[in-house]
DNA sequence: CTGAAAGCGCTTACAG
DNA sequence: CTGAAAGCGCTTACAG
């Protein structure tokens, strides 16, 4: 025997018919269970194993899953953010227990890769991570959902487009909020971009407005900062609001990484963390723990969350009913906006 | 037209045959230019993709390259060592500009991975990235060389099996020691599995001794505490080297994730980091910026090491001359040692 | 429960 | 420069 064993040739050896061979392999019931038992057995001799691209060819479907991480153009090209990482393990863990491979891909918002992945079959449905405008995103959706393509986003309800799992950014943002409210915080600046744009961090704003508002304290917009998410965005957002004299004895950033950044410009100008401004993040990436101080931060359970993608997006592509889902944050009180 | 378009719909509206259209889409020189320019803008009006399983099938190759990361079973199952995430993010880009996709696994020791990927012809090659038992693993290797399979491993060149990428793992432990005895410590311990059981931990120490001996210090055995790469085992390892009440005025971990925890531990009891006792990890994880203080360590270029693994085994693939690589690591000196 | 046959959508000798 | 034909290795009606 050269080169790969073919069922062909386990056939040969079992005496059946190479039909029955493809039969016996995939446990089909109409096999004598003797026979699949036969079969099995030489193809583990033999060391067999079915060609992908000859059953997905002919079954018309690849048992893979794409996961197609976008990022904003702006960012740093060595840098990925560490949310997403730790979710790209929940996601490759729970594609194994589907019994599914996993594509990963990192694009840029301007490549043409919403058309490549279904319509190649390489993969039966796209996982959509990323950050990035919101705007300009929204036409790939629109594509895709006319494509018919099968995809699950990480990331709010979109109206009327495709399917979505996401975390409650408004309740995120309300709990945090009203954390530094309760620690007697009463200038609370917000530091993330808060529009459309980018939903999420919307979303969070939302929460922090309703939590003032609440708490009866008046919204202003001198306390609002825009910042991508990045450190040094929390940096310079920082920087700005010092600079026009705005003040504050807390910060909300968006996220965990904008937080860290302003923490290190708070430092940078004599300022106090916690005594003199509290901060808090959002995600609960890993370096969160180690910040100095450790940071106050509001956690995505990116476990329940890789988990919820996949098998949205699994029973999507059996043609089970599906819906968007929403999964609950944890507020995580360290160090950072004073006693935890 | 139902379904998705074939190169059959193409032929038809180009008025050329199908073997015209499949030599037009990948630009063969066979093709006259103006065929070749309306067979693609044709292609591109219908939306039409090669259809990957088809195109691997016949050709047998698959342009998709396999990255495994294995993991001892004993790591915490949510957890992921950051280095390999940003040797994930590095290997990921630089599959995209070498034309190839990429299919990510997370594997135990113990799973059958080993025969899957290149016998069912899901990848032309595997990555393999990973920590645990080297002993354990290296039946593995064998099995792959023995079948034949083509992969490139990130670690230590390994006697007489396959291709492998990895740093300068004992050059980097010099570095590191001798960078401490600078600072006048002369007590260093050395955290992690000194055997070759875990050879990339073992090189590293064998550069702790050398610079040792070179500065005419002694080796103490009493010094060597055994951890593996998480942040519980260098806890725990710091634990045991002061129950036993060795006394050490550096420490030298073998990993970040190590080093962190053992600086964790060192806090608990009371021991200030630098002033008591010195402190140097290996890789540069993110994490290591701001760990309190920001630890000193050896940085491993993981955007190097990732384009090296693929340009590596892409290469083998094309039956192009091969070897394995070493790259250089770089001291990267922080607080935790002392002005740094 | 099993087999003979068709066909998934390409690539690639082979022949012109 | 182009076309007709074979075939990659499976899965799955269809017939028994």
């Amino acid at each position: 025997m050269k080169g790969k064993a073919t069922s062909f040739d386990i056939a040969h050896l079992a005496g059946v018919s190479q039909s029955t061979v493809s039969r016996a392999l995939r446990n089909s019931p109409l096999v004598k269970p003797e026979t699949i038992e036969k079969v099995q057995r030489i193809a583990r001799e033999l060391n067999y194993k079915v060609d992908k691209h000859a059953s997905s060819l002919r079954s018309q479907q690849s048992a893979t899953l794409a996961l197609l991480l976008f990022e904003d153009p702006t960012t740093d090209d060595s840098l990925i953010n560490p949310f997403f990482l730790s979710m790209l393990g929940s996601i490759t863990r729970a594609c194994a227990r589907q019994g599914f491979d996993l594509l990963v891909s990192f694009q840029q918002l301007s490549d043409d890769w919403h058309a490549d992945y279904e319509d190649s079959h390489k993969a039966d449905g796209i996982i959509l991570l990323g950050y990035g405008d919101d705007v300009d995103y929204q036409p790939k959706l629109q594509q895709l959902d006319r494509q018919g393509t099968r995809y699950v986003r990480w990331g709010p309800l979109s109206e009327g487009s495709g399917l979505s799992v996401g975390c409650d950014n408004r309740q995120g943002g309300q709990d945090a909020t009203e954390h530094l409210i309760r620690l007697n915080r009463r200038r609370i600046a917000f530091i993330g971009n808060a529009s459309h744009h980018y939903p999420e961090f919307f979303a969070r704003y939302q929460g922090y407005v309703r939590a003032l508002m609440e708490a009866g304290l008046s919204v202003e917009p001198a306390l609002q900062q825009d910042a991508i998410t990045t450190e040094q965005a929390g940096y310079d957002a920082v920087e700005a609001l010092l600079q026009r004299g705005t003040r504050f004895d807390a910060l909300f950033a968006a996220s965990d990484l904008i937080a860290v950044g302003a923490m290190q410009a708070l430092q940078a100008h004599g300022l106090r963390v916690p005594e003199d401004v509290a901060v808090m993040g959002f995600d609960d990436i890993p370096v969160a723990r180690f910040a100095s101080p450790p940071l106050s931060t509001v956690r995505q359970d990116t476990k329940l969350a890789g988990e919820q993608l996949v098998e949205s997006l699994v029973r999507q592509i059996r043609g089970e009913p599906v819906r968007s889902t929403t999964i609950p944050t944890r507020l995580i009180a360290r160090k950072s906006c004073g006693e935890g």
